[in-house]
DNA sequence: TTTTTATAATGGTCCGACCATTAAACAGTG
DNA sequence: CACTGTTTAATGGTCGGACCATTATAAAAA
């Protein structure tokens, strides 16, 4: 089709591609091409360097990337190599963080898009959710009631958050809680934070109710109203900090 | 072996923590902590070496992390070094198209996610575009229709969806839809896609008109018609490959 | 002043070695 | 035979030193 007469100079590609970002690249296909499935052991660091004819110093390097990336598993000794992973949102979680670390993400946006996210969800888990996600977010919440200190109840918070997401039977959306989640982690400290858990309770009770009851509106309202009341506590604490 | 009485029983700290994760985590300690920010640039990797008492391969296998992270950016040459990035939601992008290969993500809930994330954001954006962001939609309409190749426009499609979730201004957004885009490329193959190309080009224009006309339905419902369409022709298409 | 050429700093790669951990084969013991 | 402790080999983690390619700067030449 192109018949372009600008016969492509093509100057471009001086790009020295780095061995390393090369093996990533390359054992990156096989497992988007299905070559490669998690559980799959690749062979030895050793072997490997002779098969992709470079040092083991470079090999490695693109080892521990992917490592990183959460895509492989280094385990050491016998029978130890690198391991293809089980898919874990692990990683994009801490990278959505190092991202808001680095860009300086207000804490307007994320409750922003926590809350709109918030809304999709919930309508989604109203029309989805199963008698068992909902018994378990009726666990968890009386869980929280059980739970003393401050960071346990919160991690039950996030656990209640990505059963919810589960309950739409769609796991980006399991994603996107996760990680703002985290983030959101960092923000909330200061007093009367156990005061404000405890009126937050009786909120995820009533939810669950909602749910049950099929009422869309009601569940929407709820959660918003839940979401809006952190907020305002973060906020609060925020700018408290932000003055001393 | 150890006939020692063992005078402490603190079983504890059996985890063997690897040099370089130890080297990530002060790094990262000191990103949160505001002492090292966007711009600056870290000690060459002899003197680094020197001063966590590491070996350079040790400490380049940490600075490789944080720069897979995309914490760091490595420059080549005299004056090079280490620096630390402006935020950039690439590797959130690739973090989540791993996830997605790792987990066989089916296409219905890319899609489902992609309609509802779009909803919010056409929403918003309509409340919040600016006239700049809505000819700059219209700037990248326009160029689409130039083009000529099939990945050109989807670049296009691609900058398109970007700037529309820009519009909100609410960087959350943009990453989120980031990443699906990326995901929904490697979908995107097959016949007749430069037909359907052509006819959604239209329908971008039609959202800027409405956007401008702040109307918000009609806004959500060209948006809703014109991803929908992409669905069929994506599911189509990757129907066919199955089968073939 | 401008251009060209050395120089030195720095990341990228390679090599070869040794250590720590681990699983499995082996040997000893009852 | 069953159990236990030991050796062995495979493997990732670390080390140190070397050389290459690139790059900004300084020095030299025009």
């Amino acid at each position: 089709m192109a018949s372009s007469p600008s016969p492509k100079p093509s100057f471009a590609p001086i790009k020295t591609r780095r061995a390393f970002e090369v093996i990533c690249e390359q054992i990156r296909e096989q497992l988007a091409s299905g070559t490669l499935k998690a559980g799959d052991k690749l062979p030895a660091e050793r072997e490997l360097a002779v098969e992709f004819q470079v040092s083991r110093s470079a090999l490695r390097e693109a080892l521990r990337s992917l490592e990183v990336a959460g895509i492989i598993r280094n385990v050491k000794g016998a029978k130890g190599g690198a391991f293809v992973q089980t898919a874990e949102p692990d990683r994009i979680v801490q990278a959505m963080q190092d991202y808001v670390h680095l860009g300086d993400i207000s804490l307007g946006e994320l409750t922003e898009a926590r809350l709109a996210l918030q809304d999709i969800i919930v309508r989604l888990a109203c029309a989805r959710a199963t008698e068992t996600d909902l018994a378990d977010l009726e666990a968890i919440a009386e869980r929280t009631k059980r739970e003393t200190s401050v960071e346990a109840r919160y991690a039950c918070a996030v656990e209640y958050y990505a059963v919810l997401a589960r309950a739409t039977k769609n796991r980006i959306f399991g994603i996107f809680v996760d990680s703002l989640s985290a983030i959101l982690h960092e923000f909330v400290r200061g007093p009367d934070y156990e005061t404000l858990q405890q009126s937050l309770i009786e909120s995820r009770f009533k939810l669950v109710r909602h749910l049950r009851a099929k009422d869309e509106e009601a569940a929407v309202g709820e959660m918003r109203k839940h979401l809006e009341r952190v907020h305002r506590h973060v906020r609060k604490n925020s700018k408290a900090a932000a003055k001393g």
